[in-house]
Order: structure tokens, then sequence, then C-alpha cells
DNA sequence: GAACTATGGTTCACACAATGAACTTTAATC
DNA sequence: GATTAAAGTTCATTGTGTGAACCATAGTTC
């Protein structure tokens, strides 16, 4: 039985103190703040607002997609994929083909130009990353990334609940 | 001497593993991803969007705010902050009060409304974040606690980068 | 094979987040 | 008293996202 979060019965006070609790409030917190500023100046260095960006980065992988694939990665409804994808048509980031198969669906693929700028945002995504590293100790990359990933688990058990 | 992000150049090929970058990209996003859902959910279930909600949640601390206090601790310019407040005063969480002072300024207190939606809010999040910390053993909270600090000011340490 | 149903995409109206320039009112300064 | 500075508001614009209505085309059923 799923129960939906129930934040205002004050029941279950185990044994997590107090200050742990809004300790972990304000780093997520500005945690959250960096990954936003982040990806705001990475917009901006690249010229590409930040869905057309994520949008474009899904054709690193695959070759081909269709507005509905990429409705499923990016997380978004089929009506903003077609927003996102006529700018970067406009833009000559992606060119559209015809689906010998079924000509309904719309198959999108990078031009030069695409790839040229996914190498682009690949390279500067890369740098930073590269660069945070660098600021932790070598000895203790393992375990800061062993603890990310126990927050992220933590995190993601917690989407039942979210109903 | 402060350079700009020059991620263009390969230089700098220090011992990071290319593996763990990839690793902390991924893991990054997806705690990006948990938050961003977990703000979502929090705005449904409260009836509030983001914006306003966490300009109410400023007058926990504070008895009066101006719009200006508020648009540096939100990060917000000071028109989107008379857009939040407007629409923050329409549903009676908010009130104005001329300044005695100076009467450009206007000041800003929760009413009796406001501050029982104030505790709404805390309760919800307290309970969420007390959530997070049950899902992780208690013997380990410490040290997650800590990483998580380590890669907040990793990332802090870059924003001078960022020009 | 005509009629219905399902699927893939697009269009449109709307809500929310945020910026920047122009403007009004009031305070401070010279 | 005239100028300058500060606090707020208004307006136009960009960007992110949803949901309903709609248009094709592909499958299915009688």
């Amino acid at each position: 039985m799923v129960h939906t979060m129930n934040f205002n019965s004050a029941e279950n006070k185990t044994e997590v103190s107090n200050y742990q609790m809004q300790q972990l409030e304000e780093l997520v917190a500005e945690l959250f703040q960096c990954c936003q500023e982040y990806l705001q100046y990475q917009s901006e260095r690249l010229g590409l607002p930040g869905s057309e960006l994520r949008c474009l980065m899904l054709f690193e992988r695959e070759h081909y997609l269709t507005p509905k694939n990429i409705a499923q990665k990016l997380n978004v409804v089929k009506s903003r994929v077609t927003i996102i994808v006529n700018k970067l048509l406009v833009k000559k980031y992606l060119q559209k083909v015809q689906d010998p198969e079924d000509s309904r669906v719309v198959l999108l693929s990078a031009t030069a130009e695409g790839n040229r700028k996914i190498g682009e945002i690949r390279r500067f995504q890369s740098y930073f990353y590269h660069q945070v590293l660098c600021q932790v100790a070598p000895e203790q990359r393992n375990a800061m990334m062993t603890n990310l990933n126990l927050l992220k688990a933590s995190m993601e058990s917690l989407k039942e609940l979210m109903v």
C-alpha cells in the first residue's frame, strides 16, 4: 500500500537530528543554485538556450531521432519538442528526413554544423567537470562520488511518495 | 590574473580519469533532475508557483522586507519582484505597509494567512529532508554531508572562471 | 473496400520565470 | 531651487513548459 507524502502529521520522529536536516536542506539548495548558474553560463557562452542545447546533445549518441523519441528523453510533451526542433532547424543544426517506412514520422539528424556545435558543447562540459574534479584531492574523489550516489539514490527512492 | 573558462584549448591534462569525469557529469545531472522534480511536486502540493513560494519563505526569518531586499535574496531583478509580490498580495499572504521614514520604500510583511502558509511549507520541506536522511544509514550521514560540501565548495570556486 | 481507431506531429492558447529599458515618485545634495 | 540618485512600477520580450484541438496517415474490423 503506497501512501503519498503525509507531511502534516508529526509522526515518524526517528533519530534524525534537526541540525543535520537543516544542514542538508541548505546544502542541497546551494548545490542546486550552483548547477543553475553553471547551466545559465553554459547557455550564454555557447549562445544556445538550455532546451535547445539539451536537445541537440541527444544527437551526440544517436544518429536519427523522432520528435517522439526526443520528448521521452527530454521529459517534455510533444508540442514542446516541435518548438525546440523548429528553432534548431532554423539554426541549421538539425535537418528533417522523411521516414520511408511510415510517412507520419519525422526523422531528425544533425547537420555538419550541428555536429560541430555538439563538439563545442562536449568540450565545454568536459572542461567544466574536469575543473571540478581538479578542485578535489585525488584520494577523495571516489568517496565523493560514492556519497553523491548515496544522496541520489535516497532522493530517487522518495519519488514513489511523490504522487 | 583571472582568466575566463578557456574550454577550447586541450591543455591541463592532469591525472583526472575520463571515467570519473563522465560519472560525475551523469551524477550531477541526475541529482539536479531529482531536485527539479521535488520542487515541482512541492509547488503542486502546496498550490503555489516556485517563485512565490521562495519569496514567501523569506518571511519565515524576517518580519519586514522591501522589494529591493527580496530582489537581492532571490537573486532576481526588481521588476520580477514586483510581479511576484503582487501575486502574493492578491492571495493575501503578504501585506503592504508604508515606511514612515522614506515614502519611496514599500515595507512588506506576512499576514496571518501568510504565516499559516509558511508553516505549511516548512512542514512539507522538513518532512522531505527528514525522509531523505532516513534513507541513509545513520553512520553514513556525516560522511555524506561532508562530501556534499566538498562538491559544493568545488563548484562554487569555479564561479570565478564564469565571467 | 469503407468506417473506425490509434498514432505521430503541429498549432494555438495559456501559465510561469526572468530580463532590461523607460518611467514616476520621492529623497538627498549642491 | 535645480540636479542627481534611489525605490518601485510598467511594458515589451525571451524562454520553458502544459494541454486541448486538430490534421494526416497507418492499422483494424466488419
